[in-house]
RNA sequence: GGUCCCAUAGCUCAGCUGGUUAGAGCAUCGUGUUGAUAACGCGAGGGUCGUUGGUUCGAGUCCAACUGGGACCA
């Protein structure tokens, strides 16, 4: 029977799917966008304005692309996307960092694998291919997230025009004197054969041999000492013992002659207890003590090799563990090797490349060609050394222990310290340092924490390592004589880098060093001299660190310095600090104004995630989620924090998009047959409910723009959530289905509604656009076009800024109150639903008795009219009733329900059609 | 070990310059509707604000230490 009703009602209606499927959806609207151009048409639509430059950091180019990269250009994305919509010219150069030991280390075992050596240059192509091959797939999947940006522009650490950048960055450091040759202990990693820099090791727990050792002192009369007398170091690396040129004390430590059988012991005072325990003494005792700055000089001999080793005194010397006498060997250690200069030690290095005892003359011959490579939790070196030690007697303990010690990122084998030739910059050279730290100042950092932490590190940064004894990468082009001599000029280095910009640095490798040099004027001091070229590379912070200069500087499109930097907080040492002192040395000032973090992915209870899980590619989650959740999931996270992730935080993230989707879906069905330039009421002719919504749009548009603007996309969503699951589901979309659906279409209530819904819609899509930019597209399509797919697409939209202007305080107050008081009124429809009187809040009857002197009951009066409404109720009654509360009663409604729209009347129409209707729906039915 | 960051309901977040019984959305449970229907409404439960001290008449909010987690560095 009421069946026939249904079809007289204005029921939503729209193309639009519920259901998202946006696996399998999103990449055709990704299709849509590359054929239609919406780069260049965005680009177009903003060309002239201000711009606003984001310059993207290079992703490295060897494997599938995880969460954390998504993380990374999503937040990208929505800056840009959002700052297009503020009217922005908004150019985006998505990059790629190509060189680099991962790859060159890949590429080498697959050649291995094959039973391949491959000439140096034959060895680079196969790397140019491998992180080709991963460029493309890493694009293809950023264009699957939404990534919209120059992909036909995008930038190559390994393009020639960019490899030679990187040359005239250098070339500018030469110039200002800055790069030296100097032996220095570094890290080396034995089976790849290279230094690291500190970005390429990592801590792991190691269990090494720690071993006491007693270093003979002969003069020990001096002390009035008659039994044998020795100074005790403890060590965890004995392979270095034959490098030992020195024991180190503190000097204002004391120190303790330690007399335990036939020997005396000199070790700190503090750790004389310990020593003597760690040892097992059992009978000893303290016989004499001595300041520590009374041994310098005192001379100790080396256990195993005719050499002296002298005391000498260091601050770094702790009392936490060991003897307080130090070990110290300057080819080595960092802290030895300045203790080496300041005594004038020689900077002795007795291993070689491949982690082998040379002879040198000094190596016993028992040590020599011995490895100090652990292979398989063995030392061949510390086997030997120990046998040496144990047979001159000055072992006096060995056990093993463990502690954390690095390990090359790589190769996964412990590092070893290593003094080798090396190139470095000079940090502190012509005050680099302090304009740096100088330039930090004038950048705005996010968090602000990001100062102080990108300050601590450049105050503690020490002359930058830029050598690598690798093959893919830029060479450094210095040149040495047969002497083993190095030469290297800025001009012939600008030189080069001409060469190097149509010919790529594969030149280096294919040309002999006349060549390279031809037609290149040369300095005095080169000239008659017979020149090889270098095989060092550069490393690879001073590629990436030079992008500033190779994509913005000298491009009129886009500007340097530029606006933002955007990456995860480790660039604070990576990244950032290589582009700052890149930018600093050659153009004196940073390359950007402000910088912002985002912190790691992390489970869901905080803890780390393990990187190779392969459930974290980012693939798996375009599949699974599809990339509007993914992006969703981002955006609802404090990303200045860490970011947690796991299945249940996603299918919240998952209800919150399909809330989303199903709000702006609502809106559009229910505006199937509204024509804006036909029905549309103005703003000020609304209906007070349909007002107050547009107000309600105008709050969120307004409180939306000022968190975009801080960069605060988890108060984008927390707002857009809450004004989609309260403002309007539950209440604005839940009291108007009665108009939308029961009044005739014409009813200028129903216009009015729609032009509110309109205006909302228009609003909110906007909104979203930036951080779920596939659905919000898809229903901008159908809003506009009653399509999937439009080529006036919404990210081409400006930003809502006409929101604003639709606030209305007053009304919004009422409202407040007037809602407040629904809750009250719910409380009561819910008594009478328990008690199984009625079902839907059409089925009552509300009271409400209150003193007309108070401003509540007043305000209830004032919106008589709106308050069945409201409520969404049958019939309210106002009671006047002097100087009691406010009360509210709902009963059963009665009379009669009408069967088209639900609601009770206690007298359903007379008149002469339809007389089973109430009289608002037989009106309605009249005009139709 | 050092520097820095974080710690509020199961989840994601609010809680401004310290001031009555700590909020929201989601999730959960109960329930209604079947004219947004793999959707929507209504109601309810759920937090000793990481711990311990301190400052204060009063602290989630300030200070210190500790615990846990994270980043970077040694």
């Amino acid at each position: 029977m009421s069946d026939n009703y249904k079809d007289t009602l204005n029921l939503p209606k729209t193309a639009f799917p519920m259901r998202a499927n946006l696996g399998k959806r999103e990449p055709s609207r990704v299709e849509h966008w590359e054929k239609i151009g919406l780069y260049q048409k965005l680009q177009d639509k903003n060309a002239g304005k201000p711009a606003f430059i984001l310059h993207d950091g290079p992703p490295f180019t060897n494997g599938e692309l995880h969460l954390g990269h998504a993380l990374n250009k999503t937040l990208k994305e929505i800056v840009l996307r959002y700052k297009a919509s503020q009217g922005f010219r908004t150019p985006y150069l998505p990059g790629w960092d190509c060189h680099g030991l991962p790859i060159e280390h890949k590429v080498t075992k697959e050649l291995q694998a094959e039973g391949k050596d491959l000439p140096t240059a034959e060895l680079r192509d196969k790397c140019d291919a491998f992180s080709e091959h991963w460029i493309d797939i890493q694009r293809s999947q950023f264009k699957r997230l939404g990534v919209l940006a120059d992909w036909e522009n995008e930038y190559k650490t390994k393009k020639p025009a960019y490899e030679a950048e990187i040359l005239r960055t250098l070339a500018s450091f030469v110039d200002q004197d800055l790069v030296y040759r100097s032996k220095k202990p570094v890290y080396w990693s034995i089976p790849c054969a290279t230094a690291l820099a500190e970005a390429e090791i990592e801590y792991k727990e190691h269990t090494s041999p720690s071993i006491w050792v007693a270093f003979d002192i002969p003069s020990k009369e001096q002390f009035g000492i008659e039994k044998p007398l020795s100074v005790v170091i403890w060590t965890t690396t004995p392979w270095t013992i034959p490098a030992n040129l020195a024991v180190a004390v503190h000097p204002r430590l004391t120190y303790a002659f330690l007399e335990a059988g036939d020997a005396v012991h000199l070790v700190a005072k503090d750790l004389a207890e310990q020593f003597a325990s760690d040892l097992g003494l059992e009978d000893w005792k303290i016989v004499k003590e001595i300041k520590g700055e009374e041994l310098e000089n005192v001379e100790s001999r080396h256990p195993f090799i005719d050499r002296a080793s002298p005391i000498v005194l260091a601050d770094y010397v702790t009392t936490e563990s060991g003897t307080g006498c130090v070990h110290t060997a300057p080819g080595h250690g960092q802290e030895d090797y300045m203790t080496g200069l300041k005594y004038g030690l020689d900077i002795y290095c007795p291993v070689n490349d491949e982690g082998k005892y040379d002879d040198d003359g000094q190596v016993p011959d028992f040590l020599v060609g011995e490895s100090v490579l652990e292979e398989k939790g063995w030392v061949p070196a510390n086997g030997k050394v120990l046998k040496a030690l144990a047979e001159s007697g000055a072992l006096l303990k060995k056990v093993n222990y463990k502690h954390s010690y690095p390990h090359c990122w790589r190769s996964k084998t412990p590092v070893i310290f290593r003094a080798v030739d090396q190139w470095f910059v000079a940090i502190d050279k012509e005050g680099k340092r302090a304009s740096a730290l100088e330039s930090i100042k004038d950048v705005k950092w996010i968090p602000d924490w990001g100062e102080k932490r990108i300050t601590a590190n450049v105050e503690a940064r020490p002359d930058w390592c830029i050598s690598r004894q690798r093959s893919w990468g830029v060479p450094i082009p210095a040149f040495y004589d047969d002497e083993g001599e190095a030469y290297m000029d800025a001009g012939v280095i600008k030189a080069i880098a001409d060469k190097v910009a149509t010919a790529g640095t594969n030149l280096w490798y294919t040309s002999t060093a006349e060549e390279l040099l031809e037609g290149i004027e040369l300095p005095e001091s080169w000239q008659g001299k017979t020149l090889k070229a270098g095989t060092d590379t550069l490393d690879v912070w001073i590629d990436s660190g030079t992008s500033h200069f190779a994509v913005l500087k000298d491009n009129d499109d886009l500007a340097w310095p530029c606006d933002l930097y955007l990456e995860g907080s480790d660039q604070h040492r990576g990244w950032f600090q290589s582009s700052l002192w890149t930018g600093v040395i050659r153009a004196g000032q940073a390359p950007y104004k402000s910088i912002l973090t985002h912190g790691f992915l992390v489970n869901e209870d905080g803890s780390k995630l393990s990187k190779s899980d392969g459930a974290m590619t980012l693939m798996h989650y375009m599949d699974k989620f599809g990339s509007d959740v993914v992006r969703l999931w981002i955006a609802s996270t404090d990303f200045r924090n860490d970011v947690g992730i796991s299945d249940n935080i996603l299918s919240g993230v998952g209800n919150a998009y399909r809330l989303f989707r199903n709000t702006l879906r609502f809106q559009i069905s229910n505006l199937f047959d509204f024509d804006y330039e036909k029905h549309a009421l103005p703003i000020d002719e609304l209906h007070e409910l349909d007002r107050w919504a547009v107000h309600k749009v105008g709050e969120l548009a307004a409180a939306t723009e000022k968190a975009y603007d801080n960069y605060e996309f988890h108060k984008v969503f927390q707002l857009c959530n809450q004004f989609a699951s309260v403002t309007l589901s539950s209440l604005y979309h839940d009291i108007l289905k009665d108009r939308l659906y029961t009044l005739a279409p014409d009813h200028s209530l129903r216009r009015s509604s729609q032009t509110a819904f309109y205006h909302i819609f228009k609003t909110f899509v906007r909104i979203l656009g930036p951080i779920m930019p596939f659905t919000a597209d898809e229903a901008w399509s159908y809003f506009t076009a009653g399509e999937d797919f439009t080529e006036d697409a919404l990210v081409l939209q400006d930003w809502p800024s006409e929101a604003k202007e639709w606030q209305d305080e007053n009304l919004a107050n009422d409202f407040i109150e007037l809602f407040a008081f629904r809750d009250k009124v719910n409380e009561k429809l819910e008594t009478l639903r328990s008690a199984g009187e009625i079902g839907r809040s059409l089925d009552a009857y509300v009271s409400i008795a209150g003193n007309p002197d108070a401003e509540d009951f007043q305000r209830l009066q004032r919106y008589e009219h709106a308050l069945e409404e409201l409520f969404i109720i049958s019939r309210i009654e106002l009671t006047d009733q002097s100087a009691s509360e406010l009360s509210v009663a709902a009963t059963k409604a009665t009379g009669g329900r009408c069967p088209r729209c639900w609601r009770w009347e206690p007298q359903l129409s007379n008149g002469t059609e339809n007389t089973e209707l109430c009289s608002r729906c037989a009106e309605a039915l009249k005009n139709a």
